[in-house]
DNA sequence: TTCCAAATAAGAATAAAACCTATTTAAGAA
DNA sequence: TTCTTAAATAGGTTTTATTCTTATTTGGAA
């Protein structure tokens, strides 16, 4: 993928997130396109304190806050994605079998569920380029019951 | 699954602890078995504090501090499993393809992979009756390359 | 029983993330 | 264009999960 291609990418990324903010009825301010800018064009994962300096170089009255509130808004939207889930502390699991977790996005409850297919799944190969594999993570976040209920019940 | 076979499992899984411990040289405090126990109990992944609360219901003086420090040095030793981010910051992904990450867990460095197998792995079924799952998230957790050289030179 | 490195308790420190509020601004209406 | 106002921001403060510091205690070997 040369250089154009990928400027032309982040102009259709960029304009896509257009749209969705204003069919939100979300204002397009100079600081979401800056920091929207800055987290599409980095591709090491970056942390919020990253973001903040980097966009910080062009405006520098920006504050980490509004970087915050922005990254959890293109959250919100499903424009970007987060790693290690946030608002959140560590929890400790005792059960070493083989098995895989819900996580309510809402509510942070957690609940064990097996199934054949993830049980089976190994390390992929693939890595090997990356490093020692050891251990494989399979996470489906969602909405657990209690909560499709209280937001069943909203209306 | 009864109660006996339950309090069975419970004491087998405390002697094994014991002899962890034992074999590496580390002291068997009442401390540590206390926190052991009220972790192996729970089933609903607790977080620190929660543990430290039950703990300190039969050890009034035990401290949040040796909670941590245990339930870490159970995890190091592969005794339990940690969920959720341990002294990392939430980190952004504007890239919304299907793809996974495999996460140092000495340096923290994120790569992206694809796999063919992964990439095709639907949310399964099972999870229909904890919820509605949305989001499925692989990760690999292990060595980066870089910190398996670090470790080689350090002999 | 004695001894000491390892472990702990208690309190202080750190830092990621959220909160508070006075001020600014995007964007629709006139 | 100017006016209007709810939404958004800056900057400072607060919260809180986790770690650090240090004086004291203790497990376990001799
Ligand atoms: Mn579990
Ligand atoms: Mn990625
Ligand atoms: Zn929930
Ligand atoms: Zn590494």
């Amino acid at each position: 993928m040369g250089p154009d291609t990928q400027t032309q990418d982040l102009q259709n990324r960029m304009n896509h997130v257009r749209n969705v903010l204003r069919e939100s009825g979300l204002k397009l301010t100079h600081q979401r396109l800056e920091i929207l800018n800055e987290v599409c064009k980095a591709d090491d994962h970056p942390d919020a304190e990253t973001i903040y300096r980097s966009v910080r170089e062009r405006m520098p009255t920006v504050s980490l806050d509004t970087v915050y509130r922005t990254l959890w808004l293109l959250l919100d939207l499903g424009l970007i994605n987060a790693l290690g889930p946030s608002r959140e502390r560590v929890r400790f699991d005792a059960n070493t079998e083989v098995h895989h977790h819900f996580v309510c996005r809402k509510c942070g409850v957690i609940h064990d569920f097996t199934s054949p297919e993830l049980d089976g799944v190994q390390i992929p190969e693939a890595i090997r380029d990356l490093g020692q594999g050891e251990k494989m993570h399979i996470e489906v976040r969602g909405l657990c019951r209690d909560c499709l209920k209280d937001k069943a019940s909203d209306c």
